[in-house]
RNA sequence: GGAGAAGUGGCUGAGUGGCUGAAAGCGGCACCCUGCUAAGGUGUUAUGUGGAGUAAUCUGCAUCCAGGGUUCGAAUCCCUGCUUCUCCGCCA
């Protein structure tokens, strides 16, 4: 969440960026709670330093053998004031929190400024759109004349949008997964973590996915636990209200999980295929960094998930999301979009964002500075690298031949054990 | 799932109703001393949220797992929940 200090002092400088995002968007309700929560705080606070010096007074009163009882009662008129000042104040406390959660965090200044996707701006193309003399078939075709994936078994046991790999198709899958991994924890660095897969709602409003967001996740009936909409949300909250080193950071984590969005909102989309499925596989990278460095990880970061592409030969590019499309916790955010020639476009298969202090506020993920020994919040920052689904969709379909084959990309070959599927 | 015990600051650990935001030790930081090394000395060392001040800083309140309750007053008493440990049961 954003910093009420923040919203407090510059007020016109917080509403000017979030009317970036939506004109609709204000703080201004949220500055008039405080101000009440602040009179409501002073008036029990003073109340209640008086209540301790009188309690204090009997104390010595008894201690003499004195008569305390007028004074008694008057201090416990005193208490029954102040607990109705409590409750007052608990509840603007509670009013401000909410309000808080339910804004979204300001865009960078540099994020470019539009109302949705058509104004992000292209910012790195990366090989060429797959082209050949015969037809690329798409890949919910090929992946079922194949045997690799079985829709309809996926919908016979769940439900719409879920499928059942098997064969070569979870041969595949799970190549992906592991170089993904490897990738990531030998070569650029981050540690590997596999986290459960239900979290509480504490996590869920860390992240940000929770309160505004609860129609896209799976609950569980009687508990409260949610299925992971991403890694990003155990993995991020893993160090909540547990402060940091500064010699720790940035700290890199990577998660293969999977990830269950129920695409409320999505009816009709992408209904074919791998690409939008109620549960689907995902290595997920995390920074936890200072302020400092938080921009170049970010960067860094995102060259890690655009390396994953590069070395499968797959065709991409990344587009900046201005700051109509941007998520809600962001501040920053490059998608990599893989060339699908079933779309005959690029399609999103990865999102690296940088949150800056927003989601560590959310989940009070600190580090001790070095410089002055003060607590501050962390910046989180996290992209896929990569979706494991749209992957496997991508190889399938950029990388047929002609009688049928899938050509296994040349990095993958030794989790596969075979060069051709 | 059943029975019992326990949850205090970065750590160990004292504290059963008031002067305890919390002893002591360890660790950390600063300075001093010691011609190396090791040791020693002094001081300092929680977080959140208000108020005053340009600021350095000063100051109120809250916080001893969490939430309620009793009391003039709660780390300390009561209730509920959570977590950990031990024993029993069950189980991949």
């Amino acid at each position: 969440m954003l910093d009420i200090k923040v919203i407090r002092e510059n007020p016109e400088k917080v509403n000017e960026l979030l009317k970036r995002r939506n004109k609709d968007l204000s703080i201004d309700n949220i500055l008039v709670i405080d101000a009440q929560r602040r009179q409501i705080q002073f008036e029990a606070d003073e109340l209640k330093a008086k209540r301790k010096n009188e309690s204090q007074k009997i104390g010595l009163m008894k201690k003499n053998g004195e008569n305390t009882d007028a004074i008694q009662e008057e201090v416990r008129a005193m208490g029954d004031k102040i607990k109705e000042l409590e409750e007052k104040q608990a509840q603007l406390d509670n009013e401000q929190r909410q309000a808080l959660l339910y804004i979204p965090n300001t865009p960078s200044e540099d994020t470019p400024i539009g109302s949705d996707d058509t104004s992000n701006p292209v910012v790195y193309v990366w090989g060429e759109p797959t082209k050949k003399p015969y037809e690329l078939k798409p890949h919910w075709d090929l992946c079922v004349e194949k045997n690799m994936v079985d829709f309809e078994k996926g919908v016979k046991l769940a439900h719409t949008r879920f499928a059942l790999y098997r064969n070569k198709g979870a041969l595949l899958e799970r190549s992906i997964i592991n170089f993904f991994l490897e990738v990531h924890t030998q070569k650029h660095g981050y540690e590997e973590i596999l986290p459960p897969v239900l979290v509480n709602s504490a996590a869920m409003t860390g992240t940000g996915q929770l309160p505004k967001f609860k129609e896209d996740m799976f609950k569980c009936v009687d508990e409260d636990l949610y299925l992971i909409p991403t890694a990003e949300v155990p993995v991020t909250n893993m160090y909540a209200d547990e402060p940091l080193s500064e010699d720790e950071l940035p700290k890199l984590l990577t998660a293969y999980t999977p990830c269950f969005r129920r695409e409320a909102g999505s009816a009709g989309k992408d209904t074919r295929g791998l690409i939008r499925q109620h549960q689907f596989n995902k290595v997920e990278l995390v920074k936890l960094t200072t302020p400092e460095q938080a921009r170049e990880e970010h960067l860094k970061l995102t060259d890690d998930a655009k390396e994953i592409l590069e070395l499968l030969e797959l065709p991409y590019r990344v587009v900046e999301l201005c700051t109509g499309d941007i998520g809600f916790s962001a501040k920053k955010c490059f998608d990599l979009e893989v060339w699908m020639p079933s779309y005959n476009g690029y399609k999103e298969i990865s999102s690296c964002s940088w949150f800056g202090d927003y989601q560590a506020r959310r989940a009070n993920l600190k580090y001790r500075r070095k410089d002055n020994g003060k607590m501050e919040f962390v910046h989180t920052i996290n992209g896929s690298g990569l979706a494991v689904g749209r992957t496997f969709a991508a190889i399938c379909e950029n990388f047929q031949t002609e009688d049928g084959k899938i050509l296994v990309p040349k990095v993958l070959q030794k989790y596969t054990g075979c060069e051709t599927i």
